[in-house]
RNA sequence: GGGCGGUUAGCUCAGUUGGUAGAGCACCGGCUUUACACGCCGGCUGUCACAGGUUCGAGUCCUGUACCGCCCACCA
């Protein structure tokens, strides 16, 4: 017997061991013990710490949820078992445009932040027809209240999925503490002048009426159409480009060419005319222009496209703007300085036409006018082409000039290039999608949001005698006052009454981006300067598990943040998980309408059986949906529970480990433990759960039966209790072994024998089975399986029960192989029932059964 | 246009320094075998996408091509 495995705990096995009802059994169990309860006495270097993504409460869970957040939790329990304490904390996302939406509907009401706060305010039984308005502070207390509900179905279906959660270490995204956390780490930006305000073209959503990030933006391929159009030349002549949006003719600033274009060299510096409205513009030259592109000469809008950004910045033109915040087309005073035309009372009566337009209609006016000034060359050539959305949008996005915050970002590229180098990614391709992104980079980051639902920003502005505001005559609070809200709090030395009046102060309106909230999840989580003690012993976190999807989002973001606030890198390892695909091969999503329900799923196939699943999908690899892989799993657990059963029936005697292939078998397990133990470090989960099933299967198949006869005394009591210390030790490691994959059926097992749950028990290693590697014994193990399987083929062929004994067995194999024969013969015999063996030497090995009649 | 993955049995996928192709599922056949019929035993199944190259030897290394998926791009 291996030292330290203690029988003294009393053995208990059910008549009739089952799946059903483990879940709730051990989840309850596990809470009351207090299992996963985050030990803070511990220093970092015994803490594993977690980043855990935070679920948008406001959506639905669907199955590519249970299988990413699954891996996590395998590597979470690994930890634990390893000695770790694991912090393994859970957040909410309840920050954002979709809770936003969602509460509007819900409690029928509206955001105004200009309104202050009512603690008494109730939201009406049903929404009325007329939304409600509140104020910000009511907005989010409102919220909180149906989040709270969300967070209720989430948390049950994590229990019940068996995430080993330490579910007092919660967090939403909107709580005071992630407000407060997210002002003091923008008040420190702007302290250290690394968050700024600018007024300049930003990408802007029409409908949300909120500026977007260049993070937030998705490709859709779109019908549009080339219009051909010409500009006069004052001298005579024409020059022609193309163009898929005419309506922004009116903001048309200069033309530009690439500056070896023969065609337009004579161009550069001369000026043209715009159609319809008589604006005299100037030809450039710049090399990000296409000859081979429409004409190779192409319109310059304020704005048309971000190309249109880096043209008007770096060729120092005017701005001639004509959308508006909402999309529609402002109106113009033509002949007004800026609006200069060579027919102002013409420009001023088409342009009327199209003012308070949104872009779309706009275009269907523009091209009659352009039709009927004769300023169409031929007719618009359809074409399908990729228009840059937000991605939440539904209409194009536009550029407009506003004021917003950015933090910088552009001027870190290569510090956060190296940061991505140092961050150990699994799998580590995966590396390559954020140095892509961040070599994409076309600007600093934009943090604010024309919302309402946020996180706001902590700043006040004052106001200038003449009612005007002083943006840079700035406010910010004492951090000790953290979270604040600008539109009912009042900034120190100011009174209420004193809000919006000519030299009292006026608020920030706008709220930041979720992902600048989002971006600090470690130290949300961490609870950094709140509880420093707390903080050091769990940041730069371990591991930041999350899907390819959003490294460009949440990684990159939260890679910046740090670097910017604490000059680390947040966290140790990228796991980065795939997505569930169904059959066809697609992405599941609740748009596609292929999402099944994760509870169903649980219930049908058992948690421990959709784990079983998941862990088959590695990091980074897309998986497919496949409920057959679960019901494997599900039986994979059941034979954990009758092959338990069966070492556990019959336990004595049990003694030391003496016989061959008792030997060969705890050898044969070691080199799994030393081999998993590697894996799981390394984020290679997928292959311990195989190895261990295969081990176990065998385990199931050959050992069990080729000892079944020698443990209940056939060969005396010593080869018995070597049988049996064998089974015993080697159902102790696997049970551990599979613990972090399959934790209610591995601790209902545990619980029949062995002290305490299994998930605080100690990961195994080599040293709990065996002394020294006994090759010999895995050689005889192997040889016994060999001659078994034989005879059970033949049985098999003849169509023979498997308890027809052998007559005669005659096994060749090479000389060496023989040799192994008196090891484990009697087991074979007994096992086989077979009457005579006879060897012959051979090259390979074979074997000639002969049935008894 | 740039980049990253992938292409192995009907399906889902392993295949770790190059050494005669694997598993599970499905399918077919058999077996009451006192742990398990939610079981057990056995069987069938492959031009390893294609074309070259390196090598005694290539699923594995190199080059190119095709197709699938994804990421990114300044798409007039």
């Amino acid at each position: 017997m291996p030292d330290g495995l203690d029988l003294s705990h009393p053995i208990s096995v059910p008549d009739r061991p089952a799946l059903e009802g483990l879940e709730q059994k051990w989840t309850d169990r596990w809470e009351r013990g207090g299992v996963y309860r985050f030990d803070r006495t511990r220093g970092r270097e015994t803490v594993y710490s977690i980043d855990t993504p935070p679920p948008t409460v406001s959506g639905s869970l669907h199955v590519g949820h249970v299988f990413s957040y699954t891996h996590t939790d395998i590597v979470a329990r690994f930890q634990r078992m390893r000695g770790k304490a694991v912090f393994y904390p859970m957040g909410w996302d309840d920050n954002g445009l979709p809770t936003e939406r969602r509460v509007q509907n819900y409690f029928g009401v509206r955001c105004d932040p200009s309104l202050p706060y009512e603690p008494a305010f109730v939201p009406p039984e049903k929404p009325g027809k007329q939304p409600i308005p509140v104020s910000r502070p009511n907005f989010i207390e409102l919220c909180a209240r149906l989040t709270a509900e969300d967070e209720k179905v989430f948390e049950h279906l994590w229990r019940y999925l068996g995430l080993s959660v330490d579910w007092s270490m919660t967090y939403a995204t909107i709580d005071r503490r992630s407000q407060r956390i997210s002002q003091l780490a923008f008040l420190r930006l702007l302290a250290r002048g690394e968050a700024y305000q600018l007024e300049a073209p930003t990408l802007w959503d029409v409908d949300f009426r909120t500026a977007v990030a260049q993070a937030e933006l998705e490709d859709r391929e779109q019908p549009g159409a080339y219009h051909k159009i010409r500009f006069a030349k004052p001298e005579g002549g024409y020059l022609e480009v193309d163009t898929t949006r005419p309506e922004l003719i009116p903001a048309c600033v200069a033309i530009v060419a690439h500056p070896d274009d023969p065609r337009y060299q004579p161009l550069f510096g001369t000026d043209v005319i715009t159609p319809i409205f008589g604006v005299r513009v100037p030809v450039k030259a710049h090399a990000l222009a296409d000859p081979d592109k429409g004409t190779g000469a192409a319109m310059i809008c304020t704005f048309g496209d971000i190309t249109d950004v880096t043209w008007w910045r770096e060729l120092q033109l005017p701005v001639r703007a004509i959308i508006q915040a909402n999309g529609a087309f402002k109106p113009v005073a033509w002949g007004a300085a800026g609006w200069e035309s060579t027919d102002a009372p013409r420009a001023q009566q088409r342009y009327d036409e199209l003012a308070g337009l949104s872009a779309a209609k706009a275009r269907v006016k523009t091209v009659d006018m352009l039709r009927e000034s004769g300023d169409l060359i031929g007719e618009p050539r359809p074409i399908t082409h990729a228009v840059k959305f937000y991605e939440k949008g539904d209409r194009p996005l536009e550029i407009v000039t506003s004021r917003q915050w950015f933090i910088r970002t552009m001027e870190f590229r290569s510090r956060l290039l190296a940061r991505g180098a140092e961050l150990k990614w699994h799998p580590a391709y995966m590396q390559t999608r954020l140095e892509n992104w961040i070599n994409g980079l076309n600007g600093d980051w934009c943090v604010s949001r024309q919302r309402f639902f946020g996180v706001p920003f902590p700043v006040w502005y004052k106001v200038r005698d003449d009612g005007s505001v002083d943006h840079d005559g700035r406010l910010v609070p004492d951090e000790s006052r953290l979270p604040i809200d600008p539109s009912t709090d009042v900034p120190d030395g100011y009174g209420a009454g004193q809000r919006d009046q000519p030299g009292g102060f006026t608020g920030d309106k706008d709220v930041m981006d979720t992902w600048a909230t989002s971006s600090l999840s470690p130290q949300i989580a961490g609870r950094w300067e709140e509880d420093p003690d707390l903080f050091a012993r769990v940041f730069p976190m371990d591991v930041r598990p999350q899907a390819h999807d959003i490294i460009r989002t949440w990684l990159f973001s939260t890679i910046l943040r740090s670097e910017l606030e604490h000059g680390t890198l947040p966290w140790r390892n990228a796991a980065i998980s795939g997505w569930v695909l169904d059959p066809d091969r697609k992405k599941m999503s609740k748009s596609k309408g292929n999402v099944v329900t994760p509870m169903g799923l649980l219930e049908e196939h058992g948690s421990d059986g959709v784990r079983y699943w998941a862990a088959s999908g590695r990091p980074g690899t897309d998986t497919a949906f496949d409920t057959g892989q679960m019901k494997v799993g599900r039986r994979l657990a059941i034979k954990l529970l009758n092959a338990s059963k069966f070492v556990l029936a019959n336990p004595e005697p049990h003694g030391p480990v003496t016989t061959a292939v008792d030997k060969g078998l705890l050898t044969a397990l070691a080199r799994i433990v030393r081999e998993s133990t590697a894996d799981l470090e390394s984020y290679n989960y997928t292959r311990v759960l195989e190895r261990t099933e295969t081990f176990f299967w065998s385990f199931c198949d050959d050992y069990l039966e080729l000892v079944k006869g020698r443990r209940y005394g056939d060969q005396g009591a010593e080869p018995a209790a070597s049988a049996n210390g064998a089974l015993l030790a080697s159902l102790d490691v696997m049970l551990r072994l599979f613990a972090p994959f399959l934790p209610f059926v591995t601790d209902e097992v545990w619980s029949w024998w062995r002290p305490g749950t299994i998930h605080t028990a100690a990961w195994p290693s080599a040293g709990d089975l065996q002394h020294e590697d006994d090759a010999e014994g895995v050689a005889a193990l192997e040889f016994a399986a060999g001659v078994l399987g034989a005879i059970r083929k033949k049985k098999s062929e003849e169509q023979r029960p498997m308890k027809t004994p052998v007559a005669r067995a005659v096994i060749s194999a090479p000389q060496a192989q023989l040799h192994l024969l008196p090891l484990v013969e009697q087991d074979l015999r007994a096992s086989g029932l077979i009457r005579e063996i006879e060897t012959v030497v051979a090259e390979t090995f074979a074997v000639h059964v002969e049935l008894a009649p």
